[in-house]
DNA sequence: TTGTATATTATTGTATGCAATATCTTCTGC
DNA sequence: GCAGAAGATATTGCATACAATAATATACAA
């Protein structure tokens, strides 16, 4: 488990340790190094980082309630394994939200933010471009952060705290039931709807962000129940 | 202070009492008992409710994320004073979900569902129909109640989470910012979306939760930004 | 060998102690 | 009388100690 980055930790002087550990956990997760249900014992965890065990406490009390992580009355800390109709709920709710934080960003947002988020998406298409897990985990990150840049334009700070819980929730449940890794086609997605935005044209970026929910929701294999909880069993 | 539920406490043998610790401080605070701006100081809480700062520090962490409570560091817990814009954006998220909530509802929920909510409805009448504070704050409650008793019938855990927050918050602003306590016209408003729900017709229950929503934004002050802060200060 | 009971170990839940920071009080100089 | 400084007090942040619970290993009997 060699998720620190101390760097990050000695940056910020003192200023909520927690918070620095939660971000570390939490892109560990979604990444993928922490797989779902591995165990975050708060001693192992507080070794790494070099707290004790009540900072990383509430590191993971956090996490888990944003639902990254599920805590068992004394038995601890694991990352959650959330079930197939978990991973439609997040997805349903994607689609619910989504549209109108396009809606609100494509009315707000400004040329130097467009440019921005042209920036990323040659970003992406780097990481698409290159081999090796590693590439496809940048990827997977990268995407999820197009959509919370978007959020964070949206000019609602609700909003955007929610797109952080649920994109997050995204990338665990893709790490379980993805079957690509990530879908092809998600970065062309991700253009049409930034070119949309760039026009004004917010009917039309409602319109792109939903299908583009359904086809990463489409790329997933939410079917086989039981071969999960079986494979969970064995993974603790 | 007198918030404390000891029942409460001692009924849920030893099964995280942070979490009921939480919830009593919850309803202290959207039942206006503990106004904005109120310190939570934790050895006093601690005290109150006969734990260690340890698990108050826990609760308190709750509130914190779901936007009740801030912390500022080294300085301690207090009730939110939400701004007029953070008001705002409580609305716009809630005009935003809970029209997806109440089609998703409409569709699953059962005739015993509904006959609860009716129940609920003619407590609300109670509450409306006495006179008193205690009286005002039951109403504000059931009222708040009555959204996320639909929530909670979406099938959606997801997006029952998210009500939580944001009836909480809700609360929060009426405390501040409403003028008439509770809109009169509020419950003939529930019910209404409530018959329409019952006949199945969710594109109506949809448009009677917007302009609900509406109306209670409607019935807010949310203007004076300056006096307010000033009223912050003295608050403290 | 397998199943059960018991003892051992490890891990979490909570309380408490100490250091760091903020707040309040008092005092001095103007 | 008031502003500002210095000290006293209170409160939080964090680490640690101990108790409670769960997990594991061992021993024994069927």
């Amino acid at each position: 488990m060699n998720l620190i980055d101390k760097n990050l930790l000695l940056d910020q002087n003192q200023e909520d340790r927690a918070q620095s550990i939660r971000d570390s956990l939490r892109d560990a997760i979604i990444d993928r190094r922490l797989g779902p249900g591995s165990k975050l014992a708060e001693a192992e965890v507080g070794g790494l980082f070099d707290v004790s065990r009540t900072v990383v406490r509430s590191a993971l009390q956090m996490l888990a309630y944003e639902g990254l992580v599920r805590i068992e009355r004394n038995r601890g800390a694991f990352v959650s394994n959330p079930t197939p109709e978990e991973a439609r709920q997040v997805f349903d709710t994607r689609r619910l939200i989504e549209p109108g934080i396009v809606r609100a960003a494509t009315v707000r947002i400004s040329k130097a933010d467009i440019d921005d988020l042209r920036d990323h998406l040659t970003l992406e298409d780097r990481f698409m471009n290159e081999r090796g897990p590693a590439a496809r985990r940048a990827e997977i990150k990268a995407s999820g952060d197009f959509h919370l840049k978007i959020a964070r334009h949206s000019g609602n700070a609700i909003l955007e705290k929610f797109m952080d819980e649920l994109v997050a929730r995204s990338s665990l449940v893709i790490a379980l039931y993805g079957r690509t890794g990530v879908s092809r086609c998600g970065h062309s997605e991700h253009r049409d709807l930034l070119d949309a935005m760039e026009r004004g044209d917010a009917d039309r970026a409602c319109d792109l962000m939903l299908h583009h929910i359904d086809h990463i929701e489409a790329d997933l294999d939410l079917r086989e129940v039981a071969a999960m909880t079986l494979k969970d069993a064995l993974a603790t």
